[in-house]
RNA sequence: GCCCCUGUAGCUCAGCUGGAUAGAGCGGCUGCCUUCUAAGCAGCGGGCCGCAGGUUCGAGUCCUGCCGGGGGCGCCA
């Protein structure tokens, strides 16, 4: 019961199921002068009794017992009743948020089993700027997951098989395995590539070479394995740097690439053999799944076995579904993956439920996502078509971070700057990418990111480092900050509406975790530190007018710096203490 | 041609299962640093919510049709 809606929910609901049994109140924030919250439900079930909505509307209003939680109560003529909460509720809102061990979210009835598919980079390719949503939306959807109370499983699907790597592990052979061991470990995935494509292209003998060598891998010749495992080796050692440099929690222990299913394709297409889903069609395997055509209005089959007897990707994912249902006996399976292969993904889906493996449908779910556009609102790519790699970007946010740094924190140490200026451009770079809802192409403007003006995750930073300065100068410590005795007063209405809003984060984080979306957190952690930041310029605490006001507000910074504090920790964004 | 996503202030975006006068930030203008960090705060100006119908007591939100942007549409992943 720690959020004001919970209680306000629990005295309304009475009176509307006396009205019609299970009617919804229609409770939401108010945003007129004066009230925290509007009753809406009135006027809808008004209309169904063919009431006066006024009068419904003062029958709701004299709920029983909700008298004694707001202060104000008003009834509007065409039947909204506004309710502004007493200052006692919410200081025990807010007790209950500061005293719970997650600030409001409680554990879950029944903690989930989930499988989260994220990132997904490929062996011998750069990490791009597409690679970033991917990482850092799954990243934090894990985080919220783990705190949530569930269980998490995370999976790192790395391109790792299939017939491109006949040419790369012949150019590795032509460049020589250490030179080529090099190249990668320093990270010139892309250059790498480049070569083995041009030398691929320009030589017959290099492709026939190739061709015989994707056969000695699928059929497990040792010395071919060994040249692979360099390959992923190498790659994988890269895309850990990347991700320690990113700050997200994946390991290699998540890594579930593509050749760990490959195994499994046989036993996944004689299984839709067996239960009379593949189709022969041209040569192929196919599955044709109602509800998906192609242009001319034709069935569109998922291809799961080429004519040519080779597996292609839809044979993999099937795989994983087929693996994290069934080995892995997951509740949820998460695919953090872009927009355009929702079409792919939706077939696939289709046809693990008409296999059986997914238990119904919504067990899965593509959280899908749009692309990341240059400053022309086009593909974010270079003049020469090419895209831009992932760490150059994050970079340049942190060269820029660091030229900010050096001008504004003059009276810091030089490796404290380092590590604020790494903490500021990553976390500017990570927030601008949770911070929109990730259905919506955004456009890459490291201007904007790293502006530290308006919605940007510097701001968030700044506002509980602020929070922290004060408990420095007060030579204490918000981490043992005792409730004072005297209990909390919300004597200025910044007060009032800092405690309000320290409240509402079960409800923001639950709502945020519903639709799988890290940006509704992020809405709700700016308006805090705004919320906090108008609390810091109009009320002081140090320098309170009495000892009470003192304690209390010292109460209000140390949840404000506990809850911003948390927050960045679930959006995965680093929490300076000093900037 | 069909399907998916998208269209809100000059720019970048919010708008919570339909609620009152649509909100922020940037940019523009005006104030505020002998007082806890001005990477900030307070205020002003800025809108036919792509267009047209429909459902509803009520539509930025739901439905239909157009228009504009992005993407996808059988053996690449």
């Amino acid at each position: 019961m720690a959020a004001p809606e919970q209680i306000l929910t629990s005295l309304l609901q009475p009176v509307f199921d006396g009205l019609a049994p299970g009617a919804d109140p229609i409770l939401r924030p108010s945003s007129r002068e004066g009230f925290d919250f509007q009753v809406n439900g009135a006027i809808a079930a008004a209309k169904r009794l063919r009431r006066s909505p006024a009068e419904v509307a003062a029958e709701v209003a004299h709920a029983e017992g909700l008298e004694d939680v707001c202060s104000k109560v008003e009834v509007t003529p065409q039947g909204f009743v506004n309710l502004r909460l007493g200052h006692h509720v919410i200081v025990s809102c807010l007790a209950e948020t500061a005293r719970h061990p997650r600030f409001g979210v409680d554990p879950p009835t029944e903690a989930l089993k989930v499988v989260v598919d994220y990132s997904a980079p490929n062996v011998a390719k750069e990490m791009h700027a597409g690679h970033l949503r991917t990482t850092v939306i799954g990243d934090c959807l894990c985080r919220m997951l783990v705190f949530a109370g569930h269980n998490v499983k995370r999976e790192n699907h790395v391109g790792d098989w299939g017939t491109q790597f006949g040419m790369l592990i012949e150019h590795l052979v032509d460049v020589g395995e250490t030179a080529a061991a090099h190249e990668l470990s320093v990270g010139d995935l892309d250059g790498f590539y480049r070569q083995a494509r041009a030398a691929f292209e320009a030589s017959p003998e290099m492709q026939e070479r190739s061709r015989r060598r994707v056969v000695a891998l699928q059929s497990g010749d040792p010395e071919t394995l060994r040249l692979w495992t360099i390959l992923v080796e190498e790659s994988l050692s890269y895309f850990d740097e990347v991700y320690e440099k990113l700050g997200v929690q994946l390991t290699r222990q998540d890594v579930v690439g593509e050749s760990f299913y490959n195994p499994m394709l046989d036993e996944v297409v004689a299984q839709l053999d067996a239960k009379g889903l593949l189709v022969d069609s041209n040569g192929a395997k196919c599955v044709f799944v109602e509800g998906w055509t192609t242009r001319e209005g034709t069935p569109l089959p998922l291809i799961v076995r080429k004519s040519d007897g080779g597996y292609g990707y839809a044979a993999t994912d099937l795989a994983t579904l087929w693996d994290r249902f069934g080995r892995l006996k997951a509740d949820v399976a998460l695919y953090v993956v872009g927009a355009p292969q929702a079409q792919h993904l939706g077939m696939c889906f289709d046809v693990a439920l008409k296999a059986g493996w997914l238990p119904s449908r919504e067990r899965a779910v593509h959280v899908s996502f749009g692309s990341v556009l240059g400053p022309d609102r086009k593909m974010f790519k270079t003049r020469a078509g090419k895209t831009f790699r992932l760490v150059d970007l994050l970079d340049e946010a942190v060269d820029r971070a660091r030229v900010a740094v050096s001008s504004r924190s003059e009276d810091l140490e030089a490796d404290e700057r380092e590590g604020l200026a790494r903490a500021i451009g990553i976390g500017a770079v990570k927030y601008a990418d949770l911070s929109t809802d990730r259905a919506r192409d955004y456009v890459f403007d490291l201007d904007r990111m790293i502006s530290f003006d308006g919605n940007t995750g510097p701001y968030l930073q700044y506002a509980r480092v602020r929070c922290l300065s004060i408990f420095r100068r007060a030579g204490l410590d918000p981490a043992d900050f005792s409730w004072p005795d005297a209990g909390v007063t919300l004597g200025d209405p910044a007060e009032r509406a800092l405690a309000l809003a320290l409240s509402g984060f079960a409800g923001a984080f639950a709502s945020a975790l519903d639709t799988w979306s890290p940006h509704k957190l992020c809405a709700y952690l700016y308006d805090l530190a705004g919320v906090f930041t108008s609390f810091f310029e109009s009320c002081p605490v140090i320098k309170a007018p009495d000892e009470t006001t003192r304690s209390s507000r010292l109460a209000l910074c140390a949840v404000t710096s506990a809850v911003l504090g948390q927050g960045l920790e679930l959006l995965g964004i680093q929490a300076p203490e000093r900037m």
